[in-house]
DNA sequence: AATTCTTCTGGGAACCATCA
DNA sequence: TGATGGTTCCCAGAAGAATT
């Protein structure tokens, strides 16, 4: 097909990404040997960037208009698959690649997607597969290696994701630090396109952070219906990882049930699963357990007496940067990150030196990310800039730096919420000022829950530890206050970390 | 010279903040 | 209260830049 097109000399496909896809099943016809159908082809609109998803929706249009149906007709049901030479590239890359390497329990599930993946293509019956998992289960390694191994199966696959952060991330290191290579970038998608998807389905569809789903599609979310349902149409077989406290802005509407509606309601198998965390040590998730309870996210139902987590309370949030940013040296795996209680002005995203964040009373200044690159989590110089939820969430570093903001503090010896602390360019609570004078408990509710979670995804993204600096000196005195004391002295050498907590930050009577 | 990759730009609608 | 202006950490297409 693609030779015929080459010899052609047809400027179909602008783009030779697109070649990376081909037809598995050629069709007797060949519609390219047919002059009509060239003189067609000359007049059609150019596919771009190897969209396949794209060139499937254009064929079945033409199809339901009645052109060429035949010939389009032939070409659709000609099934697409990835070349060898994109599997070759993308198995290639994730081999010598540590990022990706999985665990335990990541594999049990990797298997059985896959698995899932097989039958769906066997039986040409339609799967869903939901793997709960919450913070640094690896829910993204288990994602982006299905992409791999099951496009190298001859399916095509599509990683999705609501965070641009994420995508660009896994694509970058994909890519292995090269030039940028488009045909990897394309296997990328936000998941805002589905509802426009016709014809037979993708094969695969890899869905990471499905909390962050939202129902309309489009720049100005009137378009489609519900992208959960859009998804699993336009699907033979798709996986959602999700973690429902993940929820940060109040478009976001993925649910387990919400999505095991929707599937069923499309007549497909629905299968569960669940991913355990990596915070565990000795066998809990102490840390994990103690941040949902002094959160009141979740009371921890035991006490909890040792996090066996590098957690610690800055009062000067230059201490706070210099330990991260010496943690950073290591690896370039440490970042600090904040609440969204300063504006973020369109002017200062490319300047370096417009210090966005001011702690005045600190002497305290720095610079928001600069989304210049679209992959702070892992660009060089990032340190000098603070992240926000949408730019590491779905991510992962080994330490990280939390500012916490006006949006939440202590007050009567609990913690409260504060929405109206939030900037004003922050549209993850944008319409809550509508809704809270309709129905004001409701509102209360609902932003009351995005910042505890937003905070919660914030002190969750250090594997290895988290160092906080409140705005609110009553929030850090309550959070040192719930901290467990170490326990007595350990029978076995504690880690480093631990040692310099206890001598750097004594917990205060 | 042709192909591949990057960067730029506009499309097009609702909602919120501001101000009169 | 109603009009107005300004915003949306988007996405796809296309022009321009880079590369082979």
């Amino acid at each position: 097909y693609n030779e015929a097109v080459r010899e052609a000399q047809i400027d179909l496909l602008p783009c030779a990404y697109l070649h990376n896809y081909k037809c598995a099943e050629p069709p007797a016809y060949d519609p390219l040997l047919d002059p009509a159908y060239l003189e067609y082809l000359e007049r059609a609109p150019a596919f771009c960037n190897g969209d396949v998803v794209k060139l499937r929706d254009f064929i079945c249009r033409h199809i339901q208009h009645g052109d060429d149906g035949q010939v389009l007709y032939h070409i659709e049901s000609g099934r697409l698959r990835p070349s060898k030479s994109l599997q070759d590239a993308l198995t290639g890359m994730l081999a010598g690649n540590d990022e990706f390497v999985m665990i335990d329990d990541q594999k049990v599930i990797f298997e059985q997607a896959v698995h899932l993946a097989r039958e769906a293509q066997r039986t040409g019956e339609r799967h869903v597969l939901i793997v709960r998992g919450g913070p640094g289960t690896g829910k993204s390694v288990v994602a982006v290696n299905l992409l791999v191994r099951l496009t190298a199966e001859e399916m095509v696959v599509q990683y999705v994701s609501k965070n641009s952060a994420p995508r660009n991330v896994y694509a970058k290191l994909l890519q292995q630090g090269n030039r940028s290579k488009a045909y990897i970038a394309n296997l990328f998608r936000g998941p805002g396109k589905f509802f426009e998807h016709t014809g037979a389905p993708l094969d695969v569809v890899v869905v990471d952070e499905a909390h962050r789903l939202n129902e309309k599609s489009g720049l100005f979310q009137n378009l489609g219906e519900n992208q959960i349902k859009e998804i699993v149409a336009a699907s033979r077989f798709s996986v959602f990882f999700i973690d429902e406290t993940q929820r940060v802005t109040i478009k976001d509407i993925g649910s387990v049930s919400d999505i095991r509606a929707f599937a069923e309601q499309a007549g497909a198998h629905v299968h569960e699963a669940d991913l355990f965390s990596q915070f565990r040590c000795n066998g809990s998730d102490s840390y994990l357990d103690w941040l949902d309870d002094a959160l009141s996210i979740r009371p921890a139902e035991e006490r909890i007496t040792d996090l066996d987590y590098d957690f610690r309370v800055f009062d000067d949030p230059h201490q706070l940067f210099a330990a991260i940013a010496e943690k950073n040296a290591a690896a370039n795996k440490a970042r600090v990150v904040a609440g969204y209680c300063w504006e973020w002005p369109k002017d200062s995203k490319p300047n370096p030196n417009t210090h966005d964040i001011v702690l005045g009373e600190h002497g305290f200044s720095i610079s928001w990310n600069l989304a210049t690159t679209g992959t702070w989590a892992i660009d060089d110089s990032s340190i000098h800039q603070v992240g926000c939820v949408h730019t590491c969430q779905g991510l992962e570093f080994d330490y990280v730096g939390v500012i916490i903001g006006d949006d939440m503090r202590v007050e009567g010896g609990e913690i409260i919420t504060d929405h109206t602390k939030r900037a004003k360019s922050d549209k993850s609570l944008s319409g809550i000022k509508s809704l809270a004078k309709a129905d004001p408990t409701r509102a209360n509710r609902i932003a009351d829950e995005i910042i505890r979670n937003t905070y919660r995804v914030l002190m969750t993204r250090g594997l290895r530890g988290c160092y906080v600096f409140c705005t609110d000196p009553a929030l850090a005195a309550y959070l040192r206050e719930r901290m467990p004391r170490p326990s007595a002295p350990a029978p076995y050498a504690p880690m480093p970390e631990q040692l310099s907590l206890a001598a750097e930050d004594p917990l205060e009577d």
